[in-house]
Formats: structure tokens, C-alpha cells, sequence
DNA sequence: TGGAATAATGTGTATCTACATAAATCTTGG
DNA sequence: CCAAGATTTATGTAGATACACATTATTCCA
């Protein structure tokens, strides 16, 4: 249990290594939904109201893996643009937010670029891919 | 090679895995650097400075999978911290980036605390460590 | 019922990140 | 030596993220 080397940092720092990852995807799925004005963390946040599992604003931002305050930004600007429609309409116990017609519409419209960046990880990462997956998912579920 | 849907963004995207990974190991991180007053992104930026391979901030910005503007600007936060020193010093092709004595006292103090965070992530992760490894530099090396 | 305890949400402030663009610097061919 | 082109660095603007703190809504029991 020697002290921790600055070679021990580069070599193994998970956050470091995880950051690096997520800027280099981030860069490239927000370069192909460009067409559709929409960057990868609206795109998923889009996608994770459109599934209507969260019943409030906290339990969205657990399932996200994200801080409650930023998930409130980030629903602002959904809502600026129209895309989500943040009604307490009620209904006991329900989040309130849902997708509207120009939302839907603006996902239907990203799915498919979000298919290409998609595929063209899965084929850089050829084989390796699965084990990628399930490194991604085991940390997100152990950390 | 049907049309994506919902439920593969939700099992599938890299850049949403990615990025809750991302934000988990940030916050454990942050919160273990937070008695020397450094975040994980600042002890990292620390460390590649202190090796001093880079010849450039672009070539620094590509060594982290950083962009070029984003790297200045954290830069500009450790210069101002008194934690590095941007004298342009000549000496041919060095970048002219190094830590200062303070700077490096810091480093120090920090690395056990690092420390801390990275043997709980092995610790949480157990026989499965080596793999998420392999597929950080992977993601890295390949996308 | 009237609060006290609890849960849910919003704000202030600061850092991280990136794209577009501008400015400064370096390099080379003439 | 100088101007055209390339490289490097900085700025304007905007979104993503988080912590600390403040506010609002809910629940539940004496």
C-alpha cells in the first residue's frame, strides 16, 4: 500500500479516463444531432420524460445519474424551446412533465442521427463493444 | 438495420452511459479532493502539467481529449490560483507551463486523497476493475 | 386542526465544456 | 526581407454540472 506515484494517476484515474471518454463521445453525438438543434444531453433527457418511469424531478435526476439542480436547468431549457411542457396537471402522485407535439416530433426527427453516431461507435469499437457496454453500465451501477 | 427506438437509446447510447459514468466518479472525486480545495478536473490538469510532455496547449488539449478553448480557460483558473506558472520562458519548444512550488505542494497533499477515491472504485468494482479499465482506454484510443 | 417533520423544488454562484470567431505568431517561398 | 499561408492562442457566447442554501409543498400525528 506504497503512496499513490503521478504515474498511478494517468495510468489508472477512472474519473480522469471516464471525463475523457464522455467528452470524446459528447463531441461526436452532438456533431450528428447538429441538424436537428439538439446536443446528446437534451436528446437523452427528451428520451428519459418521453418513458414517463420517474414520478418526480429527484427521481429523474437518480435515474440520470444526475444532481437534482442541474436537471432543473436542463428541463428549463426544454421548456424554453417547447419541447416539454412541465404541467403539474395533477393525477396524484405524476411528474408532470411531458413531451409536447413539437418534442415528439423533434425526437422522431433525431432518432435517426443518433442511430448513426451510434453505429459508427459500435463499429470503431468492433468487437470490443459488448465488453465496453457492460463496463459502462457495471459503473454506472456499482459507483 | 430497422429504425432505432426509444428503448435502444436508453440501453444502448454510449454518450449517455458515458456521461452518467462521467458524472459519478466526478462527483466521488470532488468530493474526496475537497480538503486541498481541488477538483478532479484540476488535479488531473495538475498531473499532465507536472509531466511536462505536451509542447503546446493543443497538443496538451489533445493528450486529454480536451478542446483547445476549454483547456485555457481551466488553465487560466490554476495560473490565477497561483498553482502554475505560464511563463513563456523561451527554451525553444516548451510548452512554458509548469508548477509552481505551491502548485506542487498541492499535488502532493492531494495525491493520498486520490488515492482514497481510486482504491474505492476498485474496491466497488472488485474482479470487474481490470476490465472497466481496459474499456475506458479503449473508448479513448478508438473513438 | 395546527404545526412540526419531511420531501420536493428553485436560486446564487462557480466550474467545465465546446463551437465560432478573432487575434497573434510562426513559417516559407519569392 | 516580406507577404501569404498555416499554426497557435484567446474571446464571445451558450449550455452542462454541482454545491450550498432558500423556498415551497406534503404528510402525519398530538
Amino acid at each position: 500500500m506504497a503512496t499513490a506515484t503521478e504515474a498511478d494517476v494517468r495510468e489508472n484515474c477512472a474519473a480522469l479516463r471516464a471525463r475523457m471518454a464522455a467528452r470524446k463521445l459528447t463531441r461526436l453525438y452532438d456533431k450528428a444531432l447538429r441538424p436537428v438543434g439538439l446536443k446528446i444531453t437534451q436528446f437523452t433527457l427528451l428520451i428519459a420524460v418521453e418513458e414517463g418511469r420517474a414520478t418526480s424531478l429527484s427521481a429523474l435526476a437518480d435515474m440520470l445519474a444526475l444532481e437534482r439542480s442541474s436537471l432543473v436547468r436542463n428541463v428549463k431549457l426544454l421548456e424554453e424551446a417547447g419541447l416539454i411542457d412541465a404541467a403539474p396537471t395533477g393525477e396524484g402522485r405524476s411528474l408532470g412533465l411531458k413531451l409536447t407535439k413539437a418534442g415528439r416530433r423533434k425526437l422522431t426527427d433525431a432518432l435517426p442521427l443518433w442511430k448513426e453516431a451510434q453505429d459508427a461507435v459500435e463499429r470503431d469499437l468492433g468487437p470490443a463493444w459488448p465488453g465496453v457496454k457492460r463496463s459502462l453500465h457495471q459503473l454506472i451501477a456499482r459507483i
